[in-house]
RNA sequence: GGGCCUGUAGCUCAGUAGGCAGAGCAGCGGACUUUUAAUCCGAAGGUCGAGGGUUCGACUCCCUCCGGGCCCA
């Protein structure tokens, strides 16, 4: 930040500017007065035996005013602190929770007071004292000795207003998590459905594997990637915009059941329901199909529910949702045939079908297709009502190049997305494996981007000879990690369950 | 992409037909030996998101821009 313009005096300033506001003024001062004193305001060394949720659980029990001859050592931050004259109540916030420190000359000396009472609001402490209740009853540590372990040189928001400022809360998320249980929680249940759900995958036999974030090309899914490049090799090169290609390389190496859960990253809009980078799950099954892997999401999507909050019915934007199984199977096209009152095969023509799709009142570009107009009348028309789990199945092939044409009907593919409360949370298919098919589906999605559509799948010539020598009948899927952390959190913005959500730059 | 809302002290929020910018909490000074949103007394703290315009005068009205939220497409 070199530039001529000083920051205005309204902001705490960054950094080296900590001098310039009264509030970090005078904990700058307080760190070399500190020192002066031979008090080192960053130190290394804890002992810590007692977290603040064990002494809840140990001594909860407790009648008012009781001693309990046990000592601890406790560390963690002080969120707050209340004198009384010669008495000083704190509050310490630790990984599990909080505990009252109870300060007084008694324990601590009047050295150790005074030296307590100069600590803020926000600093790190280490203490140790015996386990207590005060007359009211409060669980406490009856300080007789406590160590700062690091000073605070900001202020932390106010204790009962908390921070609401959503802005602020995504772009400051340290000060959201200290002050805000619920964000908290959100990250908890996010790392338990992540791990839940590779548990679930690794219990049926699937290994978990790390395929290349770097690719020359980009391929798996329709969609722009973000661009880099290797130095060494001077050489454009792109991150992944799935996983799928080299995960079905592995299933052709014989590994017939595998899973990769990583971030894979979309160069598209950023907003409430877009972050450019997020998580997925996607996992391959040799000797399977779109049928079996339904029924396996029916398993695994209301068993993550269960283990990590306890049950398969939640409550979504005041709505009840039932993660129970069966879940409804509809085809796509009986649903889009609803939609426009009436009915659309894969033998309408597409002239045909983007009349209906007018007639409805959609804008339809002349250059799509069968596929893109269905999808566009689905995702316009279909979509937000689809409330309760719903297998939307059988898509047009247009748009699913890498899925298998479909065993009985001509014009569609053997796949599924799952909706959940309006959004699609996975995408599945029995995967093509038929290398001729294969070969020529990227054909026409060359055609396709050089006519100017840039998220067309590209020809991928190393995943051509991967299925040249033969992949087994394999159902394949996708879930979006991200969307599911939201409907078991109840969040309806994808920023409230991603820890650092991209943000446009300030100012 | 469109509509609506929003940006004021560290935090949470008021605010005026256009007439010196307010509160609570936090912070600072003081009182207080059982508080827990502690309480009480006192003194402080502001480029009102940014830029332009109208006006004697703009936090307020107009325009543009920038963040963020909600809804729709």
């Amino acid at each position: 930040m070199a530039g001529p313009e000083t920051p205005p005096e309204s902001e705490v300033p960054e950094g080296a500017g900590l001098a310039e506001h009264p509030l970090t003024a005078r904990r700058l001062e307080k760190v070399a007065r500190l020192r002066a004193e031979g008090v080192e305001p960053y130190p290394l060394g804890y002992d810590r035996d007692a977290a603040a949720a064990e002494l809840h659980e140990r001594f909860g029990s407790l009648d008012a005013d009781t001693r309990t001859g046990v000592e601890v050592r406790v560390a963690g931050r002080l969120m707050n602190s209340r004198r009384l004259g010669r008495l000083i109540f704190g509050v310490l916030q630790d990984h599990s929770g909080q505990i009252q420190l109870f300060a007084e000359a008694g324990g601590l000396g009047e050295d150790g007071l005074a030296r307590f009472e100069d600590l803020d609001q926000g600093d790190w402490i280490w203490a140790r004292g015996e386990v207590m209740t005060t007359r009211r009853g409060e669980l406490s540590v009856h300080l007789a000795a406590f160590a700062l372990l690091a000073k605070s040189m900001r202020p932390l928001p106010a204790k009962w207003h908390g921070l609401k400022d959503t802005e602020v809360r995504f772009r400051r998320r340290e000060l959201d998590l200290l002050v805000n249980p619920e964000s908290r929680r959100i990250a908890e249940v996010r790392a338990g459905v992540v791990s839940e759900l590779r548990r679930q995958f690794e219990e049926r036999g699937f290994v978990e594997v790390e395929t290349p974030v770097l690719q020359v090309q980009a391929g798996g899914a329709l969609a722009r990637p973000f661009e880099t490049y290797h130095n060494a090799l001077g050489l454009p090169m792109y991150l992944r915009i799935a996983t799928e290609l080299h995960l079905k390389r592995l299933i052709v190496g014989g590994m017939e059941r595998v899973f990769e859960l990583g971030r894979v990253f979309r160069n598209e809009g950023i907003d409430a329901r877009h972050n450019p980078e997020f998580t997925t799950l996607e996992a391959y099954q040799a000797l399977a199909d779109y049928h079996d892997i339904m029924r396996l999401m029916e398993e695994v999507i209301p068993a993550v529910a269960e283990r990590v909050i306890g049950a398969t019915e939640v409550t979504y934007r005041g709505r009840r949702l039932d993660l129970r199984p069966p879940f409804r199977r509809v085809p796509m096209l009986e649903l889009v045939s609803q939609a426009l009152g009436a009915a659309v095969t894969p033998a309408t023509p597409v002239a045909e079908l983007r009349a209906l799709a007018e007639a409805a009142g959609l804008q339809a570009d002349l250059d799509w297709g069968f596929g893109k107009l269905v999808e566009e009348v689905f995702d316009q028309r279909v979509e937000h009502d689809l409330w309760a789990p719903t297998f939307v199945i059988d898509h047009p092939i247009d748009i699913s190049p890498l899925a298998r044409q479909h065993r009985s009907v001509e014009g569609l593919v053997e796949r599924f997305e799952l909706y959940i409360a309006g959004a699609e949370v996975v995408d599945a298919f029995t995967e093509l494996n038929d290398p001729l098919d294969q070969r020529a589906r990227f054909e026409a999605q060359a055609a396709a981007r050089a006519a100017g559509d840039d998220t067309a799948h590209p020809v991928d010539e190393g995943f051509l000879q991967a299925l040249e020598l033969g992949m087994p009948p394999t159902g394949g899927l996708g879930i979006g990690v991200d969307r599911l952390v939201m409907l078991l959190t109840d969040q309806r913005n994808l920023r409230e369950v991603v820890l650092f959500p991209h943000l446009r730059p300030e100012a």
